[in-house]
DNA sequence: GTCATATGATTGACGTGTCAATCATGGGAG
DNA sequence: CTCCCATGATTGACACGTCAATCATATGAC
């Protein structure tokens, strides 16, 4: 028997789920990033920043570190260093050692934003996100998620 | 007994899980992004907008009903549809009967440009998404994603 | 008919993200 | 030592999204 042509294309169900998946997800993302602003006045990407500097050694970071940490291209962070710095999130000063590098440094009330956001925000992750799901669900989504991610990174390695 | 209180934060099993998935969804949007943008110069938000209007009658749709087709906020679509115009994918017009209304018509460059970037738009996301899963996986995919979806809504009314 | 208000749509300001170009310094080959 | 190139970071141009303000027309109350 010849082998069942692969379908190129996917069904309308299949279709289906996958609309219905982004763009949960995209409504799960607005929703926590307006909490988080509501309560904070921070956005995620702000939060991202402040997390991995307040658990950074002398709360400090070269900027390429903390754009590996965070998984952010430099150029995204460079703009966003700069506008967290005019609100006096963090400040920048050059690299002991290397003249090339940068070092962003949390500052007194980029540390406090965060602190004051860190509970609200964790709280709404709970209520948002985890408490949709029982704990058998969240162990599925957890698989799955696993599963889409290795099937993304072979797909983007070539 | 005393009812066990009710955890307030996510524990830090739960929160691994939040970040994947987050990051994960985040990743392959992205993904099917550059690949729309590679295939044929279109955006994810220029393929919503030929997509409703391509399937509209008369390839023509008010303001208000394309916002309403593809969720968008009167005020994003009215900025996108300054950008599409631009590129000659779309024209406005006056609407015949309501004098505020705006009608929005699909260009032949659009209709064009909509046609053959919808076949590889499709596979695209057939070996990106669909792919990474079997099929009682994306059936797994849809009811975690409705059951989100529902707490979503719930949520979001108060 | 006139006025108040609702509705359809646009605009401006601003935060955000990407890409390509740029700039300065570091560091090895010769 | 000099030259070349790799590396760290910034910049400018532009696409995109949100919010609040605005503008014109429609419509119902009177």
């Amino acid at each position: 028997m010849a082998q069942a042509r692969r379908r190129v294309l996917p069904t309308r169900e299949q279709l289906r789920v996958w609309r219905d998946y982004i763009e949960t997800a995209e409504v799960l993302r607005s929703l926590i990033g307006s909490r988080l602003q509501a309560d904070s006045g921070l956005s995620s990407a702000d939060y991202a920043v402040l997390l991995a500097l307040s658990e950074a050694d002398g709360r400090t970071l070269r900027s390429s570190e903390l754009a590996e940490l965070i998984g952010w291209e430099r150029s995204r962070l460079s703009h966003h260093l700069g506008r967290m710095e005019k609100r006096e999130l963090i400040h920048r000063s050059a690299c002991a050692g290397d003249s090339r590098g940068a070092e962003v440094a949390l500052s007194e009330a980029g540390a406090t934003a965060f602190r004051s956001s860190s509970v609200p925000h964790l709280r709404a992750i709970r209520e948002i996100f985890i408490d949709a799901f029982s704990p058998e669900q969240l162990a599925q989504i957890d698989t799955l998620t696993t599963t889409l991610r290795e099937h993304l990174d072979r797909d983007a390695r070539d």
